[in-house]
DNA sequence: ATAAGCCCCTGCTGGC
DNA sequence: TGCCAGCAGGGGCTTA
């Protein structure tokens, strides 16, 4: 149930356990998760080194030699879990794929990929030619990147007259903002959700710093709580984060004491305080 | 071109 | 206690 800072602790841990180790065999427990595994997948990966992990929005870049990068992307439900040599676990449910790993003594187990509602992915890509794939081509800037600037937001939200909490998530507008630190970060810069992004473009500044504070402090948070992700097995793969408004329809905002909003947008839930966000 | 709606799938929760 | 509607943190595709 991974937004940026959990995908990027995610991301970290298996850095932890699987960098430099080798795939041997790999066995997908059914043909597809949200599509189908490519052609030859199992094949193409046996044998291959995990020279690096790494990221690109919410998807996890396992960097293989030869030229090869593992793309997986978590959906909703993916969970990635690190087992050593000699405790192992039988396959349970969900368990769609397993990668056999092998290297330096101690360090060979098998990664497990488990996924309850199949909205995850796995393919293969071209290391050379990422950018230009088509799940990366139209992607915007990552947030903590000096392309994520003031000015850039500021003109991306002008050029929108959707409601700014829907253009935050737009990953063509930057990426890693999912439907939980939109509100957050609309909370802490004073800004109604349902505002038409144009009409936000004016606290471009606040959003900006609010965005990068929020998903900062969380991958802090996510960081923290997930430190042994991988000596158990990934099962507290979850934040232990403290929202502001997300989640808390009904209690008290944290700076004005009145009662905190649900609305939706776009098909998701916003939390939002109608006294401070304007 | 932008924007809204639909859909994929399973599990959990809360109300009756 | 059981049942069922509603909802879940993603994102791509179709439709207007």
């Amino acid at each position: 149930m991974p937004e940026l800072p959990e995908v990027e602790t995610v991301r970290r841990a298996l850095e932890r356990s699987v960098r430099g180790l080798t795939i041997g065999g790999v066995t997908l427990r059914r043909g597809d998760l949200r599509a189908p595994f490519p052609q030859g997948f199992a094949a193409t990966l046996a044998g291959r080194r995990i020279v690096a992990v790494d990221r690109r929005a919410k998807y996890l870049l396992f960097q293989l030699d030869e030229g090869k990068t593992l793309v997986a992307h978590l959906g909703m439900s993916g969970r990635f879990s690190f087992h050593a040599q000699g405790a192992v676990p039988a396959p349970a449910l969900h368990d769609h794929v397993i990668f056999e790993l092998h290297g330096g003594g101690e360090s060979a187990g098998a990664l497990f990929y488990n996924d309850a509602r199949r909205f995850g992915l796995m393919t293969l890509a071209e290391t050379a030619s990422l950018a230009e794939h088509p799940l990366f081509a139209k992607l915007g800037p990552e947030p903590f990147s000096p392309d994520f600037s003031v000015a850039y937001l500021r003109r991306a939200l002008e050029a929108r007259a959707a409601p700014v909490k829907p253009t935050l998530m737009d990953a063509a507008v930057v990426v890693g903002v999912g439907n939980i630190y939109a509100s957050e970060a609309l909370f802490l810069a004073r800004i109604d959700p349902a505002k038409p992004a144009r009409a936000a473009a004016g606290k471009a500044e606040a959003l900006h710093g609010a965005i990068r504070q929020v998903l900062a402090a969380a991958i802090e948070s996510g960081g923290s709580s997930l430190r042994d992700f991988v000596s158990i097995g990934g099962e507290t793969g979850y934040f232990q984060h403290a929202f502001q408004v997300y989640g808390r329809e009904g209690e008290p905002c944290a700076a004005c004491a009145s009662p905190l909003f649900r609305s939706v947008q776009a098909g998701r839930s916003t939390f939002f305080c109608k006294a401070c966000q304007k």
